[in-house]
DNA sequence: CTGTTAGCGCTTTCAC
DNA sequence: GTGAAAGCGCTAACAG
């Protein structure tokens, strides 16, 4: 670790010029002449010259970082979520400074005032349940991604349909006693994407039955653990952590998916391509997302956005048998096959 | 977003004091009237003053954030890792920039520019497989975690002992003819994991087949599609993310673990527990590791250390069947039995 | 016990 | 084309 680095001032006096004039050389303001600016640039690199960045911060008020809030580093989503919002930043040559909320409203509002006063620019959250964020209070501007339900979103996946688009493709597949593990009963993503998936049920007269839980995996094992099966043919999850661990519970007791049961998740997580079998699920374009929210955190952009999101089909989503459809007390319907 | 936040000198003012007097209340400093620092805080507490962390900086030279640099956040090691070290980094007060090296030397020196840049006090680094940090040309104290061959290392797992034990166990279970999937060549990590192996291995007169990869899920299922299974009774590979691509390249095969061939892993990711079956793996002390880099990176501690490993249990490791055994070459894998 | 002063490293006028 | 000077918000040293 060699001493102090050197300063804008060093290079000046090295070079008999003024700070001012290091400064416009290296920024390219081109109010000098080329020559010298070339000189100056050649020294800053020999010397590994990099400019403090406090220092550009306090003049200009700008610190080109953005502040992330996620709820719960935890969950799996998030990490992959936090991703490509930095991904997003970088793009714009902005740092990004991490913050969890550990799941509490209390966490969320300490996190916001932490990383607003370490001078950030600008604020991405992605809202711990049940809470709402208020712009007004937060003296930087805000980004909101969580539903399009919330009010002062920015952007968001269009859950709802992809909900609606897990419930087509089960009632397509002659599913009508279906399981609906719909995650925490305060989040306003689950409660999107169960509400396109009832939707979809309730026009087709199924009334699914709902189960609230948290979302983890081993919440899901467990509900698949013990969870009565009699006349049910499939489950959908309102998130993979739970759809995964579901499946695990289930394959304990020895049922079978998608021949007993069929799964759908949500999210398109990498554990739904490694769980056996692969999960049908919901995939979320979090790189547009990301990189909306970023743009109108910085001023880039204005106004909310919803995304498409797309149903991928894999291995565990099949036709019920046709037992199981008999085995059903009320509603029988004959089925093609 | 309401206006300009309030500065120490707006409380000051507010209060006829003098900003210094504002800098000791607010720090506790004690030197003034117990009296006026109440009323100091209960303003600030009003106004919601957030100290401007870019004025401190400048004036103490001192940022309270840390830089982290990692390999490739792609890998799923890493997010779990970034964690590790955000959570001992909070309990220190301390925040995280994060940067990603896109697995490059030149995006890790680039990163490494960058995070100096911003002002931070200290930086962790997990390298670049194939790169040296030369901790001499950073200007700031620097933590590599990493492993125990590395010149500079602080802190890493006793990655050896682990493929020690993976060795002991599969080579106790009866197996003879192993698969080494042993991830890049020039990874220090997978390196030391696989001498281990290979060192316990010599000593029973075994030699496994070594396969060099790049580390994936992907790449571990197309070598588990298509790789000559004669004679083979076990693969151990040096990550997680082989191990699991292996499992399911060979599933798709027909190929059963642990009945035709046993399977291990490295690193006990969640994934680890996803597929099917969970798979036998080490566990790494993350939190330690993360605490003793973050000690050291921090001033706390010297000097470099080793943590233990653990071998983790399941199902995807069994005695191998006794035809296997007497297979010696070209067979079709067993039948169904 | 409290206030004054100086200056961290940078950018931005404005004057030369 | 270049330099001088001011000041961002804060804290450490010193003076009262």
């Amino acid at each position: 670790m060699p001493g102090k680095p050197p300063s804008m001032l060093d290079l000046a006096r090295a070079l008999g010029v003024s700070r001012a004039t290091v400064s416009n050389a290296l920024r390219g303001k081109g109010r000098l002449s080329p020559e010298l600016a070339g000189r100056i640039r050649a020294l800053a690199a020999e010397l590994r010259y990099i400019p403090a960045h406090a220092g550009r911060a306090l003049r200009t008020g700008r610190s080109a970082t953005i502040g992330l809030i996620v709820p719960d580093f935890g969950q799996p989503l998030f990490p992959i979520f936090a991703q490509a919002i930095e991904r997003a930043a970088k793009s714009r040559g902005v740092a990004v400074l991490v913050g969890d909320s550990l799941g509490t409203a209390d966490g969320q509002a300490a996190e916001i005032d932490n990383l607003v006063g370490r001078g950030i620019d600008a604020l991405v959250i992605i809202p711990t349940r049940g809470t709402l964020i208020d712009a007004a209070k937060i003296p930087v501007p805000v980004a909101v991604i969580d539903s399009a339900a919330t009010r002062g979103n920015t952007a968001a996946s269009n859950h709802r349909d992809g909900g609606r688009q897990v419930a087509g493709h089960l009632i397509g597949l002659g599913h009508r006693d279906i399981l609906l593990l719909a995650g925490p009963k305060d989040s306003k993503v689950s409660r999107e994407r169960t509400d396109g998936m009832r939707e979809v049920f309730a026009r087709a007269g199924i009334t699914p039955r709902i189960r609230y839980s948290v979302t983890s995996f081993e919440m899901g094992a467990e509900i698949g653990a013990e969870v009565d099966l009699a006349g049910l043919t499939a489950c959908a999850a309102a998130y993979d952590a739970l759809a995964v661990g579901f499946v695990t519970g289930l394959a304990a007791r020895g049922v079978r998916v998608p021949q007993d049961v069929s799964v759908t998740g949500f999210d398109d997580l990498m554990w739904a391509r490694i769980v056996s079998p692969p999960l049908t699920t919901v995939r979320q374009d979090l790189a547009a997302i990301a990189d909306h929210a970023l743009a109108v955190a910085t001023g880039e952009r204005q106004g909310a956005r919803l995304f498409p999101v797309e149903l991928v089909l894999r291995a565990s989503t099949a036709r019920p048998r046709p037992c199981d459809r008999n085995r059903t007390n009320d509603n029988r319907r004959g089925g093609a096959s």
